[in-house]
DNA sequence: CCGCGAATGTAATAGGATATAACTTAGACA
DNA sequence: TGTCTAAGTTATATCCTATTACATTCGCGG
């Protein structure tokens, strides 16, 4: 009952749900300064237990480190489906692109947790994380609003996604500053998206005549 | 005289040229592992110096992480240069994208050092970092082959140059095994390319129709 | 040629991080 | 109620960064 009371409960032995505390302190590390802000005594000692108490819910660091950056990619998922969900003048595939530009600049540690490092493609094919990576990228499929012809479909996916992540690389690293600003991130972006839809009309339409032709 | 013979110094106190030598050092550790297989210590030891010696050269790891990154720019240079260089029935602008995708899959860490680091934002605008990068960032420039007219080529540049590390990204991230294979990596940059020049060709005639129009 | 200062190295040490081992407590369930 | 197990604690080993104080070598002016 006290212990309710509290945010946190007072003085348990047990936490309640360390597992699950770990991981949101360890985003709210990640958010500045990435994979290398997270470290497990800081984080024991933000939630007040003792420093090895997380070694109880993750067998090491590259555990936790795993746990944070799949629940990143379901949070991302998230504001993807909301942005592609909410009405706008805007095509879901210029939604979100946008979308995941802003997360990339806004949530950079995070963002680089997800998508430069090791970790990620340390992940075993089953896994929590690599789950969670694979169904962010077919929400990029879904984007597209296009029938799955062959793979033309996967394919513009891959190319609209992988320019996203370029133009968010290209802006943290400062490239967008100085004499190169003459374009913002948004324009390049929204040059992608117009690319690969273009792209994707015509692909779809000479595969169609070819399979008329073929029958 | 007999400290030539072997191929470092062999017992000077001295070392030489450790500097240097921890550069390079430095660049194998991170070609599997990136910065975080850094290790002043592990370094120091490879030399055969003393731990701490490592610090008269540089003021701290991040220091160190600078330099070594700005090298690895430096190298990368050299190897777009010669790319371009070469005779080749493709264009510049190919032989300099298929470069960089294969300097960012074979050298992996060190790709990862460069560009999806916290080190290369925080470069300050004369340091020798920020002064590699942006002459890296001119070969893509040079390599479109194209006038310049206004800002239309900086931003071919900054497209081309996104889309190409974002290919690395994804690639590194596994996205390009299993179902989603069916592109290659390879025909994606040659997509982007394509899909650049015809923008570039595009807009420059466009513009100077206009310029006409305006004259 | 010598001697002195700057550059470059070493030894010793403090402090922080990961990780493991052995012990303790609380909660759940027969 | 008694016991098993999950979850937390204390103590400790190991590794890494970084600083301080001391030692050695190099090069240069007198």
């Amino acid at each position: 009952m006290r212990s309710q009371l509290a945010r946190k409960p007072e003085k348990t032995y047990h936490h309640g749900d360390l597992r699950d505390a770990l991981i949101k302190a360890a985003l709210r590390e990640a958010e500045r300064g990435g994979a290398e802000a997270i470290s497990i005594k800081g984080l024991a000692k933000q939630l007040g237990v003792s420093q090895p108490a997380p070694y109880r819910h993750f067998a090491d660091r590259e555990a936790l480190l795993a746990a944070v950056t799949a629940e990143a990619f379901r949070q991302l998922s998230a504001i993807l489906r909301a942005a592609m969900a909410r009405p706008s003048k805007q095509s879901k595939l210029s939604r979100l692109a946008l979308a995941t530009l802003d997360f990339g600049l806004r949530r950079n540690g995070v963002y680089r947790l997800m998508f430069a490092s090791r970790t990620v493609s340390c992940a075993a094919k089953g896994s929590e994380l690599h789950e969670a990576t694979r169904e962010t990228f077919s929400l990029v499929i879904e984007a597209l609003e296009a029938p799955a012809v062959g793979y033309l479909r996967e394919r513009q996916a891959l190319k609209i996604w992988a320019a996203v992540h370029g133009v968010v690389m290209l802006a943290e690293q400062g490239l967008f500053t100085g004499e190169a600003a003459h374009a913002t991130r948004e324009e390049l972006v929204e040059d992608f998206v117009g690319e690969t839809k273009a792209a994707l009309a015509a692909a779809i339409k000479d595969a169609r005549r070819r399979e008329k032709n073929g029958a």
